[in-house]
DNA sequence: AAAACTACCGAAAGGCTTTTCAGCAAGATA
DNA sequence: TATCTTGCTGAAAAGCCTTTCGGTAGTTTT
């Protein structure tokens, strides 16, 4: 590599650039570009090769100018690392619209002291509003409801009930794992989830123990085990679970990575998946789902459909409708061989 | 949830409403603030106290102005999904420094025209520079070169080597894995890689064989078995491996993925770990590396390095100081479980 | 009393688009 | 030919907020 003076940059071109160069006012060159009546044909056409040729795009900072509103929004998360943010932010992007909003991203890492110098710098920037992303489904501080723009919270929800959540229902997550294994044929069903601390792992099983109490049916290993989200304590829990409830005949795991720790200690004990046990895990994380032997099972969370309706949301609330309170979204069973013999 | 009129929100505060409620000049108040002289110490107290109180922050978007600089970049991926562009964009966004600048994230999807729209909304929003992340490490078309802006490369270079592209040193990191399991006492070196049409597959594998060849080694199951990025193919490889070199006595995996399929697969043969044959991947996937049994040694590829280092090329590129060509990183080993005995 | 400060203020610049309104030309009608 | 339309066009203002420049009081020093 080498270093250099700085070459002339082309300057981007501006309207009156445009217009000097088809030969007519600003305000002509800006009525031909908007299709603004009062503009002969073969003017536009002129301003509007123009325009092409200098490859003119107006400049949104002076277009927010005049439109009180910048077109920008900031992301807030604390989870870049993590596999929530990234499926919200992309439905959020979709939802906005390729080009016609742009996202500011920021990660406070769990910081809240980088979090509100972040708040600062967006609103600074005059963003139009904020989407804030939990690190996990436990509630969070609210942001404050003195801010100067709207504010959606999703995935965990703000602990304040006159901010706008939007979440995923955990609880009927839960119940539909069973469900889907109860349909199978499944009798046996145990439970190992992760840390209890978490609102998810406790919605999930409270959802899961519902369901088989509505269906007069018992919890195989009689407890929900409660550990960690790794897939060590998916595995040291199967080996427990397995000699504790030996008949078990299906094991609904808190997460994917839990659900891949089962699957390994099942394999270990050459059990066979899913004839003698069937697997289901949640959060439907590709890399993990589709990689295992057989796939994956697993309860999606439709995290993307979160971002888009936060997006939404947002959109509605900055023109004034502005809602409160948690709104959840149901997920959904993706179904694979971990729970249907594949033949 | 409900919907209502929206609150009068708060307005964001302005340099004249503290000027007004410090009973001074704007210009006065603006000196105080920034802490220039010409102000009497009473004075810029009295100030001081109104921002406060107003919880005021200067405005960006004007500073910027005058600036001629609005302190935003443009962050243009395809790979959100994916791995690579998340450390990559939590390094940069650390090299900015939190407030002083901000990042526009925009994900291409993979389409050549999302990502042309992108790339003029950004403009149009006047960013300083671009920073644009490849969804491989294969060249990828450059933007051209005729933006207002500089753009640096990461991960995937551009095709221009009048570009500047920051890059990951592939076949020194080939080499490094060698290296470490000659280092650790390994002399039957075999190597299950990716998709041959990525250049980082053939990149490791040159580096593989180099090492190999000097220091005289053979490769192990005589060719790099090259596949695709996935457990299966990892499983499928092993397998075909142990029946052609049932003597090998460590396995270069081209990606943590693979790794995990090659453990899979000799977990399945009861082969110990890494006893009889040692395993050492790429990426250091942290949800892939600290989950297997036992922890994977994977030859990390300092993503967040190179983030940081392409913001700061990018900062010298804004000021002036542009360069050209490829500039590479080399990765590091981290060593874990499966190369060497945890005992 | 003149010169040299200090502390402060008013005004303008800095960026670019959109819109408004007055004006000008060409064509149509009396 | 004079007047009236009609159809376009262009100059200028508005939209936002900070910083800086030049200037004016008032106070201190020589």
């Amino acid at each position: 590599m080498s270093a250099e003076d700085a070459p002339s940059r082309p300057r981007t071109a501006t309207l009156s650039d445009v217009a000097r160069a088809a030969g007519v006012s600003i305000a002509t060159a800006s009525k031909a570009l908007n299709g603004r009546d009062q503009v002969k044909a073969e003017t536009r056409d002129r301003v509007l090769r123009a325009a092409e040729r200098l490859s003119f795009f107006p400049n949104a900072l002076a277009k927010g100018l005049l439109a009180g509103r910048t077109g920008t929004v900031g992301l807030l998360t604390s989870d870049l690392e993590g596999r929530f943010s990234i499926p919200i932010l992309m439905g959020a992007e979709d939802a906005f619209g390729a080009g016609k909003m742009s996202v500011f991203l920021c990660d406070a890492r769990g910081d809240a002291i980088r979090e509100q110098h972040h708040v600062q710098a967006l609103l600074s920037r005059r963003v139009d509003g904020l989407i804030v992303v939990g690190s996990s489904t436990n509630p969070r501080t609210s942001l404050g409801s003195d801010l100067p723009v709207p504010v959606v919270y999703v995935y965990g929800p703000s602990e304040d009930p006159a901010d706008l959540s939007i979440i995923t229902d955990n609880v009927d997550a839960g119940r539909q794992a069973v469900d889907h294994l109860i349909a199978t044929g499944r009798r046996r069903i145990a439970h190992i989830s992760g840390d209890v601390s978490y609102s998810a792992a406790r919605d999930r099983a409270e959802g899961v123990t519902t369901a088989l109490t509505e269906a007069g049916l018992p919890l195989s290993g009689e407890r929900v085990m409660f550990g960690s989200w790794s897939e060590s304590w998916g595995r040291g829990a199967t080996r427990l679970l397995l000699e504790r409830a030996p008949d078990t005949d299906a094991i609904v795991a808190g997460s994917d990575q839990i659900a891949r720790g089962v699957m390994d200690a099942l394999h270990e004990r050459r059990v066979d998946i899913p004839e003698d046990i069937a697997v289901i895990g949640f959060d439907n994380w590709a890399v993990l789902a589709t990689n295992s032997r057989p796939q994956l099972t697993s309860v999606d969370l439709r995290l993307e459909e979160l971002g888009r309706l936060a997006a939404q949301r947002l959109f509605e609330a900055m023109d004034g409708d502005v809602r409160h309170g948690v709104e959840s979204l149901r997920s959904r069973v993706v179904t694979r061989g971990s729970t249907t013999p594949s033949h």
